[in-house]
DNA sequence: CTCCATGCAAACACTTTGCATCAAG
DNA sequence: CTTGATGCAAAGTGTTTGCATGGAG
C-alpha cells in the first residue's frame, strides 16, 4: 500500500531531511510491509547486508521519530524485544506466531476487529483507539503434533 | 473462581513446599483475579502492606514457578514490564487500557473470540492455542477528549 | 553555514544467574 | 537431614541518554 517514495515525499514535505540512513530504514519497513514487523536485529542486519553500517542507537532514534511521524507503529509478539511496522490507512492486520517455528504471518481481521471494537464501545462505554491481537499456536507446515518446540527463523 | 485454598492444595499434592512467600504471593494473585494482572512491582508492594520483605529474585522466581504450573499466565500491556494474572479454566478475559489514566479493567469476550479463533483456524490452517487480546482507549470517567494524557494508578 | 542526524560510550530498567544460606517436610 | 526456597550481588539484554562530530539542505 504505502511505497517508499510516497513516505520519503511526505518526509521531505514536513522538512525532515533524507539521509542514506532514513532512506534505506524507509525501504526496508516499506519491504516487510505484509511480511512480518521487523525487530531493531532485523533492522541491523538489513541495513549490513545493504553495506550500511549503522549503529543501533540510530536505528532506535530514527524508528522512534518514524513513529512520531506516525508512519510506524509498535508491534509486541511476546519475544522480549520489539518490532516495528510501517501504518497502512485502511489495512488492519494482525499476526500468527508459530510456537513451534516461530514463524509470523500476518492476516487481515479488519472486519472482526471493527466488530468487536463497537461490541466494546458499548458494553462498557470505553472509546478504543487502538488494540493489540495476536494469536499463538501451530502454523500450516508444523501441523498439530506437540513434540518438539525448535526454532528457525 | 481459582481459590487460594485450591491451589495451594494443588501445589501440596503436587510434592510443593508451601512457604510464606508463596502462600502470600498466590493469595495476591488471587485476589488481582478479575481486577488486573500485577506487575512485579505491583508484587513486592502488596507483600511489604503484608509486612513481608521480599526479594525481587524471588518474587520473579516464584511467577517463573507458578507459570511452570500452568496456574499463571504472562500479560502484556505494551508498559515496558511484564504482568500476571491467574489462569482461570473457563474464563478468558481481555484488558482495556485507559491511555489516560492507565486504568486496567478486565472484559469478558469469550465468545467473541472462541469465533475468532475458529474463524483463522479454517482460513489459514493454522491452530490457535493462544492469544494476547488487549485494547486501548479512553475509560468510562476519562471520555473522549484529547486533551491531556496525564497519569496515575 | 546551520541544524538535524549520527556514532560512541555510558547509563538505564527490567530480568536472570551463581552461589551461599535457610527452612519446609 | 535433605532438598527446594530465598537473599544478595553481579551479570544480561534490550533500550535510552549525553555529548561531540558530521553531513543535508
Amino acid at each position: 500500500m504505502a511505497t517508499e517514495e510516497q513516505l520519503i515525499q511526505e518526509l521531505r514535505r514536513r522538512g525532515h531531511r533524507i539521509t542514506k540512513v532514513r532512506q534505506e530504514m524507509v525501504n526496508i519497513l516499506v519491504e516487510h510491509e505484509r511480511v512480518h514487523p521487523v525487530s531493531v536485529a532485523d533492522m541491523l542486519h538489513a541495513l549490513e547486508e545493504r553495506s550500511l553500517s549503522v549503529n543501533k542507537t540510530t536505528v532506535y532514534r530514527e524508528l522512534e521519530f518514524l513513529i512520531g511521524e506516525k508512519m510506524v507503529r509498535e508491534v509486541d509478539l511476546l519475544e522480549g524485544w520489539k518490532r516495528y511496522e510501517v501504518i497502512t490507512k485502511g489495512d488492519h492486520h494482525h499476526h500468527l506466531v508459530c510456537t513451534r517455528c516461530s514463524a509470523i504471518r500476518c492476516v487481515d481481521m479488519h472486519e472482526d476487529l471493527a466488530a468487536l471494537e463497537m461490541e466494546i464501545g458499548k458494553r462498557f462505554n470505553f472509546r478504543v483507539q487502538s488494540h493489540q491481537l495476536e494469536f499463538f499456536g501451530r502454523c500450516d507446515s508444523c501441523g498439530s503434533s506437540d513434540k518438539s518446540e525448535s526454532n528457525s527463523e
